[in-house]
DNA sequence: CAAGGGTTGTGTACAATGTACACATAGGCT
DNA sequence: AGCCTATGTGTACATTGTACACAACCCTTG
């Protein structure tokens, strides 16, 4: 099927010296890769290490089992989502009220998250394929630039929305599991649902629509 | 590690006839036990062939693949689905104004979409784990009592809305998707996500905060 | 600078899965 | 009764994850 020749390495630079270098994150490259290709089924241990250009088997020295070299895929798929969410949030105009900017925040913060789940559905479909957890802790390989990770970013949009007086601090407890729940469901049915074939445009006024109802709804 | 005997048919009742009588439902039944106990991945060929007692092979005197058993245990589970839905429906009292009997059939609609996954998270985790459309084609398979799919349900629960004058046409149209979106996701944060170690209390609390959101924000 | 030792990669091996192909058998139709 | 075909069996192979023993390397320590 696969057109390569029968030599053992299949791809990569035929290295020359024993040891790689830095072969974790050659494997966790190669994991990102597949996952971007095909998401988390494409995750493949052996896959990976032939990308790597190295023996099935050096991978667990770096990884306990496949699911956790998906598991370090998943930090940097989150990580990437972060700064995805994160530079929306950049482009918004200054110069506003702060009720104004409050609400833009939230909005940029979702629009960050669809358009992620739309440019890069591979890798969102991993970041998360597996138990996820809103995780208090900060770990930065899930974290963007700002150091925050996806939900602690939604968390920081709601707090700016409390700060501006346009939530009650009793309509935001809780709050970021509801916007969350909307924006995700919306994700997946861009991804594998309905509106799979949606153009980017057409996901984008869906996206706002969907925006609109959290808003008017928390 | 299973406890069973070295003989050929791991389980099931040695048959004693060449013929099975319906193997094509046998696997699709076991199909649909293995989903309840370990979703989608669970769902494989041999073993669904194992539990009806019969060669692996025989499988695909039914099925053209894994994939093609997989598609009908999922009809099973959006059925399955639908049915859920509808008994939830079945429960409004009557003699309420129609305006509130319709809001009440929105809730309910979602109310047993946000059940189902709960009380059963694999086959709910099957019934969306392929390319779901939300097919207006009627395929039986797929539908409850009412003959509606879960789909179908959520449309008719949106139409009582217009038709008692609380949606207004416009805000009617595409609508499905968004109500979808919102209990979609929460119905993942609890069963993979954050969320998942609510309680049915809990979560059913969660789930009316935010069919209160969509409700306002529709 | 030499020797040893722990770290990292290799080779071989095994179980499980999906699936292809040839063969066997039973039940219904002529 | 006898054949034909739908249905199930047997054997076989590629692919995957992963265990275990071995090999090569670099780094520390004497």
């Amino acid at each position: 099927m696969k057109a390569m020749t029968k030599s053992k390495a299949g791809r990569g630079p035929r290295r020359s010296t024993y040891r790689h270098g830095d072969l974790r994150r050659a494997l966790i490259d190669a994991g990102i890769r597949l996952a971007r290709e095909g998401g988390p089924d494409a995750v493949l241990l052996r896959e990976a290490t032939r990308r790597a250009g190295v023996a099935p088997n050096a991978a667990y020295r770096h990884f306990a089992s496949r699911e956790d070299l998906l598991k370090a895929v998943r930090a940097s798929a989150l990580s990437a989502l972060a700064v995805r969410m994160e530079s929306e949030v950049a482009k918004i105009r200054t110069r506003k009220r702060p009720a104004d900017f409050a609400r833009a925040s939230l909005r940029a913060v979702g629009t960050g998250y669809l358009r992620f789940a739309q440019e890069e559905s591979g890798l969102f479909r991993v970041a998360f394929s597996g138990p996820f957890d809103a995780e208090p802790t900060a770990d930065p390989a899930k974290a963007g630039q700002t150091g925050l990770n996806p939900f602690q970013l939604l968390g920081a949009a709601l707090d700016r929305l409390v700060a501006a007086g346009v939530l009650t601090a009793e309509r935001r407890a809780g709050a970021e599991y509801l916007a969350w729940s909307a924006v995700h469901g919306l994700a997946l049915l861009m991804i594998a649902g309905p509106l799979h074939r949606l153009t980017p445009a057409q996901a984008h006024a869906v996206g706002q629509r969907l925006l609109d109802v959290v808003e008017r709804g928390l």
